[in-house]
DNA sequence: CTAAGAAGTTGACGGGGCGTCACTGATCTG
DNA sequence: CAGATCAGTGACGCCCCGTCAACTTCTTAG
């Protein structure tokens, strides 16, 4: 690999009260964060070792330690920081609607929009399949499934939804978003407004409402 | 799959003679296979090595190699075995659906059942939580996958469905499945039955007519 | 029945990744 | 500015991995 500085997707966490110590523990973490990035995309989380992660920054085996206790934790904080950013789209999106539609349309609207264009890029996705479901118990993650069924059960009690199990439509909604992201990830054209749709309709209007194709197969099952 | 007629050269080794070495060969795959079963659920996929697994048996360390490759093709192995009880199930119970009402119900009851009764016990579930998803594409998984498309698509031919797009409805149906399956696990009163309903009810006429709890929340969140 | 060969088992071994820790140098504090 | 604190360093010992030559068990031809 021949990676030196190519910065990849995640935000910079910008205010720091600053010292230089406090600094530099900041951007080492960040360091070691953004080379796991790109050694996961590159070889797969099973393939790859902390050495690996190590040998991509220009830090000492020691110093790994110093931040992350295996490679388990690197990827969990890789997708917690991931889930910080997706977590407050979702909400805005959900907060404005008024009707199930909207609550509906909007949650896959954005996640979908999410994992195809500021997500981890398709290349990336495709050689994740393999561990991107693993340890989805992070905090963060976790943290998001709970905000969607207290935001079921508020749209329950505002009676915007009839009075269903709040647990199992949250999970019917994660399974929907994660299992057809990892389909629409394998089309070599991804249209995630189409996806959107087709889930949405699902939940609305269960499968008779479905948009109709011409003949049931997928539009185009990629390479 | 479907077998053109286009290759008969390989010889057929049909019959089995079953000498005591063929036996025994037989045996010690099941005995790896069961001592994997074992020490997956007490220490979760992560945790555990190869030598762990080997040690769970009377043999060597070497023999291991004969059977599996690795510690990821024991637990490949594992899901195959898994894979191939319940697909017949699921075959057999879609084969008499007359109606999308029918391949639905018959889908998610014969699914939850399965993984209630027949299932891993739930205590081995909860311990493989994080691992059970990872890698799903070995060949007996992705083969139930393949005919639960296939069933859809034929479905549609024969009327039965909407013009739809069978991969994602596939996904979808997968998706919902798996998700349940692990907050139904997570529930001290399972109810096989009540998922299954709520999955169905959800496919066939969205949310609002999903099942009424009376408060929205799930009946129990178990331990 | 027996002996040669095939098939399978064994466990020690070289290779390598893992996590540690004593040491070093940089930063902070009084 | 000196001493205290803290992060960085990399060699080290540990254990796991996968292999392989020697050995044991089974099969089969005569």
């Amino acid at each position: 690999m021949d990676q030196t500085e190519t910065a990849p997707p995640p935000p910079r966490p910008a205010p720091k009260p600053a010292g230089k110590r406090e600094q530099t523990k900041q951007q080492n973490r960040q360091i070691i964060l953004d080379a796991a990035r790109i050694v996961f995309a590159e070889h797969g989380y099973g393939a790859t070792t902390v050495r690996d992660i190590i040998r991509a920054t220009p830090l000492a085996s020691g110093t790994f330690y110093n931040y992350f206790q295996s490679k388990e934790e690197v990827y969990q904080a890789m997708q917690d920081e991931t889930a910080l950013v997706i977590r407050p789209k979702l909400r805005e999106a959900r907060e404005k609607a008024g009707t199930v539609e909207e609550f509906i349309s909007a949650t896959f609207q954005t996640f979908f929009e999410f994992v195809l264009r500021d997500g981890v890029d398709v290349r990336a996705m495709r050689h994740n399949a393999d561990t991107m479901r693993m340890r989805m118990d992070t905090p963060e993650v976790v943290a998001g499934f709970d905000e969607l069924r207290e935001d079921i059960e508020k749209a329950i009690a505002r009676g915007l939804f009839p009075p269903v199990d709040a647990d199992y439509l949250m999970a019917a909604i994660v399974g929907v978003a994660f299992e057809m992201s990892e389909r629409m990830a394998r089309r070599s054209e991804a249209d995630a407004k189409a996806a959107a749709d087709f889930a949405t309709a699902l939940f609305l209007g269960g499968i008779r409402s479905l948009p109709h194709t011409g003949n049931g197969k997928a539009a185009d099952s990629g390479a």
